[in-house]
RNA sequence: GUGGGUAUAGCUCAGUUGGCAGAGCGUCUGGUUGUGGUCCAGAAGGUCGCGGGUUCAAGCCCCGUUACUCACCCCA
């Protein structure tokens, strides 16, 4: 954890830290809407019901209820009762069918809101945390291509920011269910759970789980962690899994859908996208293609990035909205860039320019310096007290602010660079900071 | 929800076999007649998480409790 926070799980970051989050947030948007998604923002609730419908119960969902009651009664698992939501997926879902006849589809938004989850906070995982989310929704169809398309947004809009290697992960639902379909396993859900666990247990421990918990044979717990163990950065995973000899209807669909994503990948986004068959996904309402994102040398954080195709998430009679998208656990991953990645904000303040007072009398005529400065976008603030010009140069050091402004009794102007010292004469009106001064910049320590 | 670890100044942490509460960093003041950082001198700042017990004496030992933290579970 970047920072103890008064209450766990629950993170609060200083203003330096929260302009590094800042800056991640706007370049999302900007890479978001580049690619031409809109954005939409939902409520912070959804009834119970809602959130429960695609049997998500072992979710901790934060119930919400008045502190006093009028019957004094718990709410319960009544479906009515308000929860806060736990992820952007299930609430724009509940939007898109409300909304269906006010939207044009195939509908793209993009989506950054808070969400919340009652679990025992650790490193990288919050209770309240900031999800950055995209989905593409059909009515009646979505065409495949734009689970290729939404792996290269991803794979752009990380790549602008200041984090490092990323590596998408990709594996297709059908493929893995079509392989243990063929293999006559019938709990294939059961075996995605315990493949899923393959980088954290090893193998051996997950072929004892899947004959022991799953009731798999050997030779088919040995075939699975075969398949898992396939990870390529080109389409060849398709021959591996020819190889392994199984047939199955659904195993040929899924192996054409990941070859799709993973051949344009490899030519668009070279490096940053691979197959990867042990990616299974917790979330049950995935039908196709799943996703996953580590960052390099970070990847015991768990996924900074995931999401995957649901065919039926939301439907309307017998409209159904199938819909792909990907999620982005912007806490996780500004948590981690602030504590090992150095990411750090050039200044503690907006403020380019502090403007300095002779005395009590100047304060008026240092507000005409800096309206003439705000007027050409310059952030500035005056100083409150005319205090000896040592003092006012420390309270510019101390937020790192880069320059401090003098007015002289005449009414002549210089404006000092304090990190150099070098001061020269200004004119309010003409004087602009370089570009790299004029916001406060985000680097790596 | 289950199990382990930790809790002392604003921050990071020392604190011996139980014997007067400590350091570094940070903050503030001064080193004078208005241009910071370095350097020197000085100062402020603590219910030792909380409650109880043992003892002449508890930061230290015992019991309870709360919070934080790590692992499991699950996930961004």
């Amino acid at each position: 954890m970047a920072r103890k926070a008064s209450l766990s799980g629950f993170p609060e970051w200083l203003p330096n830290e929260r302009l590094v989050e800042l800056h991640v947030l706007d370049s999302l948007r900007r890479s978001f809407e580049l690619h031409g998604f809109s954005n939409i923002e939902t409520r912070a609730v959804e009834t119970v019901g809602q959130l429960l419908r695609k049997g998500e119960i072992d979710k901790e969902v934060y119930g919400l209820s008045r502190l006093q009651n009028d019957d004094g009664e718990a709410a319960g698992t009544d479906p009515h009762a308000l929860a806060l939501h736990f992820d952007l997926t299930v609430p724009f879902a509940r939007y898109v069918v409300e909304n269906a006849g006010h939207l044009a589809f195939p509908f793209r938004r993009y989506q950054i809101q808070k969400v919340w989850r009652g679990e025992r906070p650790q490193d990288g995982r919050f209770r309240e945390f900031t999800q950055a989310d995209i989905d593409v929704v059909g009515d009646g169809a979505l065409p495949f291509r734009y689970d290729v398309e939404l792996a290269l947004v991803i794979a752009d809009a990380l790549s602008a920011l200041p984090i490092g290697d990323f590596t998408v992960r990709v594996n297709n639902r059908k493929l893995a269910e079509g392989f243990y379909l063929g293999l006559g396993i019938e709990d294939t859900a059961g075996v995605l759970r315990n493949i899923d666990k393959l980088e954290k247990i090893g193998p051996e421990r997950v072929a004892e789980a899947l004959v022991n918990e799953i009731g798999t044979t050997e030779e088919q717990a040995r075939a699975a962690l075969a398949l898992a163990s396939i990870r390529t950065a080109d389409t060849s995973f398709v021959e591996q899994v020819r190889a392994l000899g199984v047939e199955h209807e659904l195993l040929e669909t899924g192996l054409t859908e990941l070859a799709e994503v993973i051949d344009v990948a490899t030519r668009r986004a070279p490096g940053q996208v691979v197959a990867d068959l042990s990616i299974a996904r917790g979330l049950d309402y995935y039908t196709g293609t799943v996703y996953e994102t580590v960052l390099v040398g970070h990847e015991k954080l768990g996924s900074i990035c995931s999401g995957g195709r649901y065919e039926s998430l939301a439907s309307k009679g017998n409209r159904v909205f199938p819909g792909v998208g990907l999620s982005i656990g912007v806490s996780r991953l500004v948590s981690r860039m602030l504590s090992d990645g150095g990411l750090k904000a050039s200044r503690d303040v907006p403020s380019a320019v502090l403007v300095a007072l002779n005395d009590d009398d100047s304060w008026y005529p240092a507000q005409d310096v800096a309206a003439a400065l705000r007027a050409r976008g310059i952030a500035v603030e005056v100083a409150a007290r005319a205090e000896k010009f040592g003092k006012q140069i420390r309270y510019a050091d101390r937020r790192g602010i880069p320059y401090v402004w003098f007015t002289s009794a005449e009414g002549t102007h210089e404006v000092k660079d304090i990190r150099s010292g070098e001061q020269v004469v200004a004119d309010p009106h003409a004087w602009t900071p370089p570009a790299e001064d004029q916001h406060p910049g985000i680097s790596a320590s």
